[in-house]
DNA sequence: TACCTATATTAAAACGATTGAATGAAAGAA
DNA sequence: TTCTTTCATTCAATCGTTTTAATATAGGTA
């Protein structure tokens, strides 16, 4: 109270000491309540009272530094996106973000840029900051490698969203891609297109081969026959962005063959876009000419003239889902449960695809 | 060596007192080695090398939680998006990242999407992991209230990208707007364009009126008069997404306005895919009936079709330095260098924009 | 000799929380 | 009475580093 008071007011942290001191508890009492312990079960009321109305005067924060060192917990979990710039990202982040939300826990991002290097780089830097559960966005194609020799080192609840991981340790998380394959070739099918042209994604990826199953299943069921002189494939790429490239160039290529189609399915979204482009350069245009379905439906798809039909990966869902099977590994204390967890997509019908007539 | 050794060899974490014991020098030394320590100055060469090698054997990794409390750093920056769904910040984030990378600092990320509420929160969250500095990426429209009041409690280096904030403590890092507007109009009037309808950005976004400052000195220096039935604003909305809206709306009713225009400059990319699709609704296309040039150049802009001619912030470079200026604040113990740091845009040709025959 | 400086290393005290074991008090049981 | 049990709180050790001040040795200088 007087001029010049012991301690020093300006600039030194508020600690668990201080409230413990201004409240006349101890300090053991004092973290008890304010962490709510469990042995805070047995803390009266008035006492539990006292301390947290000292604790909000004073304006204490804990030091979770001092916090995790001591309990061992972090109450992170680590996010590692294979490329941010994928609009595919996006979505799943905030569903991540929202399902984390209201937990003791945060996320921690790390973007790798398709690189990996970097991913693994990152991967480490995750580690060493000891989150407590692992959450891989792996769009496109990734090298799981570095993934399972990291989390076999480390165990810790981890789940990869886009990408089937076929190991126990590790959960997926994915569109049914068959489902989706079947659902687009249908509603091509259903507005009367018999001729049309398929832009199979890269042969390393294994989306690639599930949409393709669906497709053929749907050609088995009605009787439709898949003509291999309309049918592309994209190459092995790594950026994201080459499926624009690809689907252009495909596209360009498929016009010059001669080869009549009045519909093209596109691996995706941007491959869409890319047959979009290519087919502008050739005088034509979509849906008039030719309709055009994408997969995905990234953001760019509502906003290209025309708006892309497409099959919509649940985005938001797939992302909650993925840090809601970590909450429940980290919370029971169990493993992860079965390995993969596929989500329905669905139709979204926009003015890139229309009636043959 | 005995079966059963007296540590538990599974599980527990290497520390530093490990390397201490199994090199033959104190804790102090290795610390001081390891962490390359001002005092290291004194330490014989084949110490260190002694050192440094038994720590490589062992997998030794400093704790990051025991190191932060110890020495009050977190060696992490926080860097706080308004929105991430914004294609505006993806580029800037990866100019911040590559600005970090190879320093101690990491950063650590944190999405607002564009609610008042999670902006404050996160914020908070941030200085709980104390951040020692902290770029904000604030495209569109944000309220500033939060942050200065934020930064006030706790005084860190803080730089804000994409807006210009009026602060001493604060710095900015933004396009040179004046001069990408002045860029734009002159793109078009090159061109041979003089009926040029305008859509300005919303009124409280103060990018708007730096923009139309470009534009209206263009104008000046040319004699070429701006006619105010040609020119609508977008309306102050928070979503990034809305200028796609707006875009739509304001074209279709300058269509309805019989008022003739050749060319139309957007406030940014999104409103000029909006009028990109408002003219496709009306029969029309861009450039053969109209030019259309936008702004910022995100990466939707190289993907529709046509592909967008617009005004480029170099977005990575904005982030770049951004985090420069704060690392130079915090290496140096210096405060932030002068306030405002503007870069300049870029004419990016493609192919919304054509002559006028 | 005594004193200083430079080099090389370390002891010990933090940093700010959590937690297992201990202590006290009150109430109920034998 | 004495022993247990339950409730309420605290003691003291601990987490794994960093850092300040101290120690020790050798060489140089006055």
């Amino acid at each position: 109270m007087g001029r010049m008071s012991a301690r020093k007011s300006k600039s030194t942290r508020i600690t668990l000491q201080d409230v413990a001191r201004k409240s006349g508890f101890s300090p053991s009492t004092v973290s008890i309540v304010l962490s709510e312990a469990p042995l805070s079960r047995y803390v009266a009321a008035q006492t539990k009272e006292r301390i947290r109305k000292t604790a909000e005067v004073l304006g204490y924060r804990p030091d979770v530094f001092a916090r995790s060192l001591r309990s061992r917990r972090s109450n992170t979990i680590g996010v590692l996106l294979f490329d941010i710039s994928d609009p595919f990202c996006v979505l799943i982040l905030r569903g991540i973000e929202k399902a984390l939300h209201g937990t003791r826990f945060m996320p921690i991002l790390m973007d790798a840029h398709h690189e990996r290097a970097q991913f693994e780089g990152y991967l480490d830097l995750l580690m060493e900051r000891r989150v407590e559960g692992l959450i891989v966005v792996a769009n496109w194609l990734f090298d799981e490698g570095g993934l399972l020799k990291a989390s076999s080192r480390e165990p810790m609840p981890s789940v990869v969203v886009g990408r089937d991981v076929s190991e126990q340790r590790i959960g997926s998380v994915i569109v049914d891609n068959e489902a989706g394959g079947y659902l687009a070739i249908k509603h091509l099918y259903d507005l009367g297109h018999r001729q049309i042209a398929l832009i199979r994604g890269p042969e390393k990826l294994i989306d690639s081969t599930r949409r393709w199953n669906g497709i053929e299943r749907f050609a088995r069921e009605n009787g439709w026959k898949i003509d291999p002189r309309r049918v592309r494939q994209l190459r092995d790429a790594i950026e994201p962005i080459s499926g624009f490239e690809g689907g252009m160039q495909l596209t360009a290529d498929l016009l010059q063959s001669r080869q009549k189609f009045t519909a093209l399915m596109a691996f995706d979204d941007l491959t869409a876009l890319g047959a979009l482009r290519a087919l502008a350069q050739a005088g034509l245009s979509a849906p008039r000419d030719c309709s055009i379905i994408g997969f995905d439906d990234v953001p760019l798809a509502a906003l290209s003239t025309p708006g892309i039909t497409t099959i919509r990966q649940p985005m938001e869902e797939m992302g909650a889902a993925a840090a809601r099977r970590v909450l429940d590994a980290l919370h029971e204390g169990r493993s992860l449960g079965s390995g993969l967890q596929m989500l329905p997509p669905e139709l979204v019908l926009r003015d890139s695809t229309a009636k043959l007539d």
